[in-house]
DNA sequence: GCCTCTTCTTGACAGTTGTCAAGGAAAGTT
DNA sequence: AACTTTCCTTGACAACTGTCAAGAAGAGGC
């Protein structure tokens, strides 16, 4: 019972992101959003609140899947060089396949700023991406066997900054910002350890 | 003629930055920005041709003025740690005394991922502001008699992104998120130059 | 005083928004 | 088969949006 509303949530979920990903926080309202699913308007206040809670579900939804993104890059990596060239292959990768969901992120990250409602889940959420960044990082130090240079949330504010610059350059001049990305990241990763 | 023009436009830049920075760009009404300023509603469209016009020229406005925010550091620091504490002052000073600009900034750089028409004016401001962040770098080399280690996009965008961070732990825990920065700019700027 | 050009206000327009209530359809239970 | 509960659609609501046209108010020249 609970499994079945939670399976519709799911899928309201899933076309949310289509739309909110297409258009933006500010201008996908709940009849467009409502019109890429198999579902009418109204449909949305049965299964959610408020437009509010049905883009922070939306958006968990999505980032609890996606912050695995580089697991299996640290898992599966022997070298520190590796590691760095398999991290930035996926970076450059989900911008070119995911972009509509990154804008989506830093649309409601930065909406967090004016509206209350949204910033203890943004946070939390932003959270759980530092953590994952720094999985990366640290891993990246264990095996050049050397410490890092800078704490974690440093580390992932850079990493962040560089990736939101290549989400707008991606937007802006197309996929051979992609390229940039990566030499970007082969000259910062190597200063986030200790010489 | 042009010139009272361009002042009355100044001046309704000026009361849109305010109801910018407090609404965001999405929940801002012409009508809520009129009402911040001494005209009625309907004098944006004589002196604007659109909302879109209006924002980019208010933020364009705003932007002129602040990219010359650490000049004064740039030309009157004298040893690379007068450098770099001064410019680390002045990044927290103004999270503190102008978070509304910056939040508006953030927001209308992630719109520009969704809105063409915003597309130009945001990466030519960007622009400007990675050239100003660059003097900062530039300057600090110099005076530390070291190349830097990164290209200027890099450095952009790392302390961009560290900004941001701040940005966002200032509006979610105060303003003690600003003694973090600080902290966090002496520990990355000596890592954009080589050793 | 009269006329003209600029500046600004008022009021209306068509469209969109989130929300919700009323009731139909479907599913499940007895 | 009758009844109840769950699920979903439809249609309406009040509020709000950017835009624009009509005309008032003001300034300046004659």
């Amino acid at each position: 019972m609970a499994n079945k509303t939670d399976r519709r949530r799911d899928e309201l979920a899933e076309s949310a992101l289509l739309t909110l990903g297409e258009m933006g926080y500010a201008r996908a309202s709940l009849r467009e959003i409502a019109g890429n699913s198999p579902f009418s308007h109204g449909v949305v206040h049965y299964y959610f609140q408020d437009k509010l809670e049905l883009v922070i579900y939306s958006v968990r939804y999505y980032k609890a899947r996606c912050v695995t993104r580089y697991d299996g890059v640290v898992a599966d990596s022997t070298t520190p060089d590796e590691l760095l060239e398999a991290f930035a292959a996926k970076l450059a990768e989900t911008i070119r396949d995911e972009a509509p969901m990154h804008r989506l992120w830093y649309d409601l990250r930065t909406q967090s700023l004016f509206e209350q409602p949204l910033r203890d889940a943004i946070t939390e959420i932003d959270g759980t991406l530092e953590a994952m960044i720094w999985r990366v990082v640290d891993r990246y130090a264990t095996l050049a066997g050397r410490p890092p240079s800078v704490p974690r949330a440093v580390a992932y504010g850079m990493l962040d900054g560089l990736f939101q610059q290549a989400l707008l350059a991606h937007a802006a001049h197309g996929a051979a910002a992609l390229d940039g990305l990566a030499a970007q990241i082969r000259t910062v990763l190597p200063l986030l350890l200790r010489p």
